[in-house]
DNA sequence: ACAGATAGTTGTACGATTTAAATGATTGGA
DNA sequence: TCCAATCATTTAAATCGTACAACTATCTGT
């Protein structure tokens, strides 16, 4: 890693970081779309993806377990979750979607998952190249949270 | 475009967001470094960039006058801003960051602007294709808020 | 059966943010 | 000068999210 290197990876950092960060109109956009705050649409996204126990969802919220209750109990007021029992442990109980709920989620991922217009005006190999640098770049920080490659 | 081709930059804008929304432990980071909301850092930050009347802050951080008024109240009280007359409209005032408040900022700039690991670990070739494409893409979107190029 | 740990719930307190109404100082135009 | 608009501020109420304590039901290990 020579120093230009790092600096181009500062600067590529910045750009992304802008790129996707500058993008906070969605957030506004979503938010009104369905009515209830990006926490709680966060939370209906996660719970649209399958089944999880309200335990698991605080834990993917960085959230305790008292405020994810509150949050589900918006949720199924609005009739997006119901709340089912775990067979496997009966002090739990599994969150899972409704059809109310998965369009209402579907609907958050078109807002959140369209491309801005200058992604797609990029060229062909542009494109591409781009598609596989990210996909690596996800990949690469699933596997080392906090440290570098190879130890 | 190509089907295949709006495909492609759906899964780039997915990979895209993934990478720069799932750092939010830099947020944390930052927050507790820093001893204030993001949103009070994100404020500093930008009267750190240079001076600015309190109802431009505003405008840059979509919130209301009376809200700027009481971040930037608090920002005083920790010394990091300063507000001072503007010398063309009386009825406005410039904040202006002190030396305390830059050294806070660059602080917070140095946490955020850290690239991810998996960045410093890409290929010399693909850290310049993607320091190449991501500023074409943050350049397309300054010009293009919310509509396609060439119109 | 027992003790300790875990899952979900209830309640409470607090800080951060949004929204609205109102005020004083100042600007600009008629 | 007079009127309307703007800038910053104050105040109050409401919402959202975080943090903590306590409770019940249930699980685990002994």
């Amino acid at each position: 890693m020579t120093t230009t290197q790092h600096e181009a990876a500062l600067r590529a950092w910045s750009n992304l970081r802008e790129l996707v960060l500058g993008s906070n109109e969605r957030r506004k956009e979503v938010v009104e779309a369905l009515g209830m705050s990006f926490f709680r649409i966060k939370a209906l996204r996660r719970i649209a993806k399958g089944p999880i126990t309200l335990c698991a969802l605080a834990d993917e919220l960085t959230t305790d377990r008292p405020y994810t209750t509150l949050v589900v109990d918006d949720l199924a007021k609005r009739g997006l979750v119901q709340r089912t029992a775990n067979p496997a442990d009966r002090r739990s109980k599994i969150v899972t979607v409704t059809e109310a709920g998965r369009a209402a989620a579907q609907r958050a991922e078109d807002i959140l998952g369209a491309p801005p217009p200058a992604l797609l005006a990029l060229a062909e190999e542009e494109l591409a190249a781009l598609e596989r640098i990210s996909a690596r770049l996800v990949e690469g920080s699933a596997a080392m949270p906090a440290r570098a490659a190879g130890g």
